[in-house]
DNA sequence: CTTGCGTAGTTCGTGGCACGAACTATATGG
DNA sequence: CCATATAGTTCGTGCCACGAACTACGCAAG
């Protein structure tokens, strides 16, 4: 059963607004000398100091390449390495407050270019988009 | 005037979502050696054959990236370089019949997983979804 | 026609990034 | 204690993006 018309609307839909939404945000990132990857890593920081297995389940990189980002991002004073007391052969990453202090600037920045993005949306029309987009990504898992 | 709290929870999802879109484009892709600006790169070559520089501002890319883009994609025989009637500096780029194949499975496979991430929706809510979406892409330009 | 400037695309050097293989230090269970 | 598994690092490799430098071509003015 093939996909009907308005469906492949909606997924062209979405992935043109995903495209825009990732260069929107990587235009922003890339003023700051940050890639995507590193605003990504910053955001997952926000919240938690998860070990570098975890994080790398979290970004869906391998270690090693886990292990690169890091050592640069550790070079530029965004992140550091924490050794974990549960397991010696682990190291947790902490965001530092120059690194959140930059995170916060560019999240400020891209919820501003967001935001004018659905500016022509009435005040009903972005709640239900809202409630629309929750509900896939909740379901999504 | 700081974004209100509903604005946020926009912003978010939007992100959400379209981090979840990249993730299974790049997955599909990779499945199929295709990284995402070569997907992209082959959906822009389905109805057009661009010159170079008119392909470089599509991908955003500078010229000498979108010439190693080629180079590599040409090597496997996805697309070919057309020299230019209008200008010999120039040189369009057209997708094969191979490269257009390989484009054409990896669209299905996207659009099918897609369809899966939005199956919890109703009818209706897709159509609202894909009325919405398309509404700020317009308006994004 | 000639000249000077602009332009399309390529090449080169560089750094970021992702992968897999190999490795070291640590953890675990028999 | 020994064998196996594991967390993270290093290394080699290829992709990718950038900017600088370059070549061949286009264009306009003199």
């Amino acid at each position: 059963m093939p996909p009907r018309a308005h469906d492949l609307d909606l997924v062209d839909g979405l992935f043109q607004l995903s495209f825009r939404l990732h260069a929107t945000l990587a235009r922003i990132a890339a003023g700051h000398d940050l890639s995507l990857v590193q605003v990504r890593l910053l955001g997952i920081l926000r919240d938690r100091e998860p070990a570098m297995l975890e994080l790398a389940r979290h970004l869906e990189l391998e270690k090693s390449s886990l292990s690169g980002l890091i050592d640069r991002a550790e070079k530029r004073g965004l992140v550091e390495r924490v050794p974990s007391a549960e397991d010696r052969r682990a190291a947790h990453v902490r965001v530092t407050p120059q690194g959140r202090k930059l995170s916060r600037i560019v999240e400020d920045e891209v919820t501003a270019a967001v935001l004018t993005m659905v500016g022509g949306l009435e005040r009903a029309e972005r709640e239900q988009l809202t409630a629309l987009v929750a509900q896939v990504v909740a379901a999504a898992g």
